[in-house]
DNA sequence: TCTGTCGGCGATACAGTGTATTGAGAAATA
DNA sequence: TATTTCTCAATACACTGTATCGCCGACAGA
């Protein structure tokens, strides 16, 4: 009974009474809602109201909300470009990484939604297809768990910087500013003396850019896998 | 018609002596229900109801939802214990990466609460002050650096374990007989030929146990932190 | 002992949510 | 034209977090 045949449901016979509708242009608003106000704002009255429609009318397309959720999320996965094919694993990965936190900052709720319910649409399994395919170890274990440890770096790093941004906007501050300013909080909680090391981290760390700290983590994880497995040729395999 | 039966009725509230509350109460019933549960059995209803509480009562305790499930959090962090002082750091890592694990084995509904919000509760702050301590490089930013890559790959190799965990659950089937039984969808999917590397991974893959795959993609990144940095003596920073 | 105030707490209320059910009205079929 | 079928909107339900209100017991002063 576990829904199954999710993905490739056949359209109902689309009359065209009012505006006609279609799951694509269901996922569509959804995103479009999603990306302009968070995830709050995808309900599904909203998201029909986005359509003109009543709430009830989705229903025709889509069996449940969680089943709309996982369409954003595969619809997202579509925008990823798959690495060259004849780059080696390291550039492949690298690529890729890159590749899921670029659409994680263009859409915001992508991080919620991502570890939460395995993801099984066309794209996503095209996405694990192409990042399988670009590392060239000889043992499938290997590759899996060099792929497995990358995509959980990328996902915990992706999701800090994620809230961390959110952070910022909700008070208005750069961490920067922040800690300086600071949240009288924090400052008292330092100001205990129970922290040593973290107040002298706080105080004395430098900022690098973002992008320059999800990077030298993904290298890293990269150093890793190299110092244990065979650079391994990439053609033929 | 006159009713009435004045005698029995039920004794108005008098004062049933209502049973003191606290924040430790509050959360502690919270973290009982969720553990039993999941998240979804944490309303301010039926926590309040766990503890012969109206809804409102709670609101004498705490701001808001959100402060409760932070509230939360920080309790489990208090469960954490901390590595060795006197432990080098990749032990010290490793160590601290397996108690943020097996607490997310204990309280499955932590890792959803975990990368939401920053976690600044006192058990928080002193999970991250020996965390940072247990690193002695020179370089504060290296230091920085290298345990946030550690956390970004222990929550994102978590939330892949624990949502694994569910899908098991809730299909009532281990991932290995769902992949030969097997979900009908991916074998359609799979059968388009489409997928031709990821089919053979599915079909050809070996089936480590979760602690190993944590620990060995674990590796890698020490690994990674271990060719970048000097092991640096720890004593006397 | 009576009275007045105070404050904690429960009940109620409100705006939301996802979704099941129902009912109307139009298209398709006989 | 009459009947069946099918789509969609309206309504309903159980539930959420939280604001407001009003009761009622407990204490202060007379």
């Amino acid at each position: 009974m576990t829904n199954e045949l999710v993905w490739d449901r056949p359209e109902p016979p689309s009359r065209p009474s009012p505006t006609p509708l279609s799951r694509e242009l269901i996922v569509r608003a959804a995103i479009t809602l999603a990306d302009g106000g968070g995830l709050d704002e995808v309900s599904l009255r909203k998201v029909a109201a986005a359509l003109n429609a009543g709430p009830m009318r989705l229903y025709g397309y889509i069996e449940t909300k969680d089943e709309l959720l996982d369409l954003m999320v595969d619809e997202v996965y579509g925008e990823i470009t798959p690495p060259d094919p004849s780059a080696d694993w390291r550039t492949g990965l690298r690529h890729i990484a890159h590749e899921i936190r670029d659409a994680a900052k263009r859409h915001e709720w992508l991080i919620d939604l991502l570890g939460g319910r395995p993801n099984r649409g066309p794209n996503s399994l095209a996405f694990m297809e192409s990042t399988l395919g670009t590392v060239g170890f000889e043992s499938i274990d290997d590759v899996m768990s060099a792929v497995a440890a990358v995509m959980a770096y990328v996902y915990g790093a992706v999701r800090n910087e994620i809230t961390e941004i959110r952070a910022e906007r909700s008070t208005g501050l750069t961490e920067e500013q922040w800690q300086r300013a600071s949240g009288p909080y924090i400052e008292r909680m330092l100001a205990t003396g129970r922290y040593p090391t973290l107040a002298r981290f706080i105080y004395e760390g430098g900022h690098p850019d973002p992008a320059q700290r999800f990077d030298s983590g993904l290298t890293y994880v990269l150093d890793g896998i190299a110092t244990r497995h065979s650079p391994a040729s990439k053609p033929g395999g």
